[in-house]
DNA sequence: CTGAAAGCGCTAACAA
DNA sequence: TTGTTAGCGCTTTCAG
């Protein structure tokens, strides 16, 4: 900034306010000055400028999750690229990390040592408390995953329970009875949509039969046996109800492999609506999730709480997707 | 800084130094110091350590694309997921961006602005001309993708030549004798794969038939009216080799969703090998490209430019993964 | 081993 | 409208 100050014949203190757009400036002089800046390929030094105005033009987004498998559902690039898409029109960059369990300390150090000016976390998992416990500290948070009734944070979160009683319901329409729900229902999202689940299921007079709920994480190499062993159990059930997609995929596959046809003989709900269910065969009844309004929802709740207001909760509406899954 | 300096009884220099690990600080004081700083939550600030030492710890990551669909590939989000890796082993942080062309400029701006050190960008498409010109001006990059023999810049990509042979080869050796090519090859990538089908070909004493090259982009809405009209056509083909998995798929849903069988009447082969292409059924073969070793060499080739040494390519072996798609 | 002082590149009072 | 000056939070000579 010096060297175009010198070159331009005037101060440091006039390129800066001319390149930050001052009014105090003359147009012809900023033009100028402009010009020369570009000329140089010169770009103000955003590290310096954000040390001196005392603020911070990134923010952290947190991936949370054991490996890499964890992240491989499109969803979670999808609701990043939507993320990605909202700070940048705010003109705020982007400072991505991926954190499993033993650096939890990590993420409040990106907020203490003045990285970020506050963090997007992404894959609640089970790691309520220490969001808990950051959000009491002051870190600024927005949190995509559900509400869970003592958060501190703020949370942008699809309508879980809504979702879960959609799908099940509608699977209920189509004469299904016995429907297994496969998730984790110590994760808190997919706990929430076992509720939905159970009151669909209330609804229509049935209980849930506790053999027909399997936990399972995508991706475990036993999800071949787990349903081999189901299958051998003589289990009886005649539609699944998958918490995500890549999920449900994984079930279709098994089922086909040992000769059960979807939907004849197996009815499939997935959840996310990612794009390649649409393009399966038989394509994928899923609950989709408004992932754009999602990342535009978490970038302004983020920035609620870096400006000190109270948390606060956003719950999109969870819409259910029918295709040849369920037919 | 000056806090705990302070209480400490000591100078900033001394807790500079403590917290930074140098050896003139007896591990007494160290200790106590660090101790300090982390009852009071204390970081270092980078960007005023970084600003002094004349030093960045952040890397940019580019996505090119030019919307958000363009992105949905989980295969991206696996090289993505290496890159934080390698990255984070070595203390640096991610700047992620996604640019689409009207907004190339970015690009320079991130390093001329001091933000990052240099940038690894994915997603080569048509960029090459530019990123040649920002690699001139002496802007530190690597770049996933084909290797383009004017190329300035560092790339690290699979051997998308023998892939695509490897590919080829493996239908031809099925018994496959009229096999379709699915993508854009105006795409370096999918250029390169085109070749090396054209080579297996070549070697069985076949000549591609430009009917059965197919450009096309998933996500596309026509994609069945593409294959449709294939059909119509009364093409002959009994195989298809698809330059990405996610468009395998799609392509086995349309054959499907025609009653065509995979892989009695049709033989298809994916390429990316994501994790989804083994639970599916019939489970896809496809060319695996070794994302971790990929991310860590991005890093180490970036590092090297930013040390300004010469440009260098890593080219990744191709590995086939047979599985019932061809069988 | 420790502290004082200078300065990284920038912006914002304040003064002209 | 512009320049001078101070200082953001840190590291690093240099001198003790």
């Amino acid at each position: 900034m010096a060297d175009i100050a010198r070159l331009a014949g005037v101060s440091a203190s006039t390129v800066s306010r001319a390149l930050s757009g001052s009014p105090l400036i003359p147009e012809a002089t900023r033009e100028r000055i402009a010009e020369l800046a570009r000329s140089l390929n010169y770009q103000v030094n955003v590290g310096a400028a954000n040390l001196r105005k005392r603020d911070i033009q990134t923010v952290g987004i947190v991936i949370l999750g054991d490996s890499m498998q964890t992240i491989s559902d499109p969803f979670i690039l999808n609701i990043l690229g939507a993320v990605a898409d909202a700070l940048d029109e705010r003109g705020m960059s982007l400072l991505l990390t991926r954190l499993n369990q033993e650096r939890q300390g990590q993420m409040a150090a990106m907020v203490d040592s003045g990285q970020v000016a506050g963090l997007i976390v992404i894959g609640q998992l089970t790691w309520h408390d220490y969001l808990n416990e950051l959000a009491r500290r002051g870190i600024p948070m927005a949190v995509w995953g559900a509400c869970l009734p003592d958060a501190f944070y703020s949370t942008v979160g699809g309508d879980n329970a809504s979702g879960g009683y959609l799908a099940t319901r509608h699977l209920l329409l189509q004469g299904a009875r016995r429907i297994a729900f496969f998730g984790d229902t110590s994760h808190p999202e997919a706990g929430l949509r076992y509720q939905g689940y159970v009151r669909a299921l209330g609804e229509a007079g049935l209980q849930p039969d506790p053999r027909l709920h399997q936990p399972f994480l995508f991706g475990d190499r036993r999800i071949r046996q787990v349903i081999d062993l189901w299958l051998d159990q003589k289990l009886d059930f005649d539609a699944i109800f998958a918490s995500s997609d890549i999920a449900a995929i994984s079930l279709i596959g098994a089922l086909q492999e040992r000769g059960l046809e979807v939907p004849r003989d197996v009815r499939v709900v997935g959840y996310d609506d990612i794009t390649l269910s649409t393009y399966l065969h038989p394509s994928l009844t899923s609950v989709r999730q408004p992932t754009i309004v999602a990342g535009r929802a978490l970038v302004e709740l983020l920035f609620e709480a870096i400006a000190g207001q109270p948390r606060r909760t956003v719950m999109l509406p969870a819409e259910l997707v029918v295709r040849d899954s369920t037919a």
